[in-house]
DNA sequence: GTCTATATGTGGATAGAC
DNA sequence: GTCTATCCACATATAGAC
């Protein structure tokens, strides 16, 4: 069980992540990640059936560990609000976690086709749904304001996402104190009530 | 002045919104686009020196028009607060009714090289700044909760932006009845105070 | 201002040797 | 599991006729 190297189908789909957030999906070539790989593109074939897989893999994979998160970080958790935290903190974390696979899935979806597009938008919408559930409760337990579920929702949730786009872990913020700051805007706006 | 169908020139760029928008830029190539305009691909050229000046084109007009909504927006608005208001509002209504172009502004930066590149992000970086710069003011007055106002000001604004990725103008919610929620949210939280 | 024709490069992908 | 060699389609872009 020596794996001091990362095997080379691994390798590849790192390398992919890495290109793919750079120069997006399509400016990115097979020729690209196999010049990387110190490999010649033809191996790439060996270890994936062609460029859309090696996407496929790289999307399903991360969403599939964003719900598992998710529902983690929700076990024994109860009340309402409790539950909501809970779920901000962890979309928050992941998202500083695993910044580029998650920019990845918010804009290469159109690279897939078919079956593939189906099963990822399936785990999205999965996704998106216990956050709107969870939003959907609160209103209707009266603990938040009355107004389109999906909306309040959306507006919270793509919040939280853009922080793939600008943290740095290398920044003078921690992620808890971003989560902080998040968490306080979302369940009390901006205002300040002293 | 007969101007009864748009220019060629016009018409090229109207496809190309709809298709850098549909398929991203990468993946619509000028063959796509002539096709649409039913001419040949080579009297594009004539139009447009290559394809990213006609992506340069769609993003400096984009953020252009930006610019100036905001700053007449503001003109004769006195008052922090209201400052804001009316940023939101105005961020939110562009973002409705111009969804193809900032969808395309947000995600094909990486299609423009050196000088287009640094032109593009300095507009944004003064429309980033303008944002910022109320939310410090208010923080020093006391009006805003006291923290990062870079994260507060990225916060709002990114998520009045995703309004662009699933507003429907044939939905069941107003541009009107958006901007109450979004406004809501932003200075008061989802926290229902009765 | 649009056409036909073409140059040139590079893309994804496959065949078959080692 | 990686290589060399190659196929074929399509990309951006140009030249020059009409």
């Amino acid at each position: 069980m020596k794996e001091i190297a990362p095997d080379m189908k691994q390798k590849i789909k790192s390398i992919a992540i890495q290109l793919f957030y750079q120069k997006g999906y399509h400016a990115c070539s097979i020729s690209n990640i196999a010049e990387r790989a110190g490999i010649q593109k033809s191996s790439i074939y060996y270890h994936y059936l062609n460029k859309e897989e090696l996407l496929y893999g790289i999307l399903k994979d991360t969403m599939d560990d964003l719900n598992q998160s998710l529902d983690e970080s929700l076990v024994n958790v109860k009340g309402t609000e409790a539950r909501l935290i809970a779920m901000i903190r962890t979309h928050l974390n992941f998202h500083m976690d695993r910044q580029k696979e998650v920019i990845i899935s918010d804009s290469e979806l159109r690279g897939l086709t078919s079956d593939n597009l189906r099963s990822v938008l399936r785990m999205r919408d999965d996704y998106d749904r216990k956050m709107r559930d969870i939003i959907r409760e609160g209103i209707a337990e009266g603990l938040f304001i009355n107004r389109d579920p999906r909306v309040v929702a959306n507006a919270i949730i793509t919040m939280c996402t853009q922080s793939s786009l600008w943290y740095n872990p290398r920044g003078n913020l921690s992620k808890e104190e971003i989560i902080d700051i998040y968490t306080k805007i979302i369940f009390e706006g901006i205002r300040d009530r002293k």
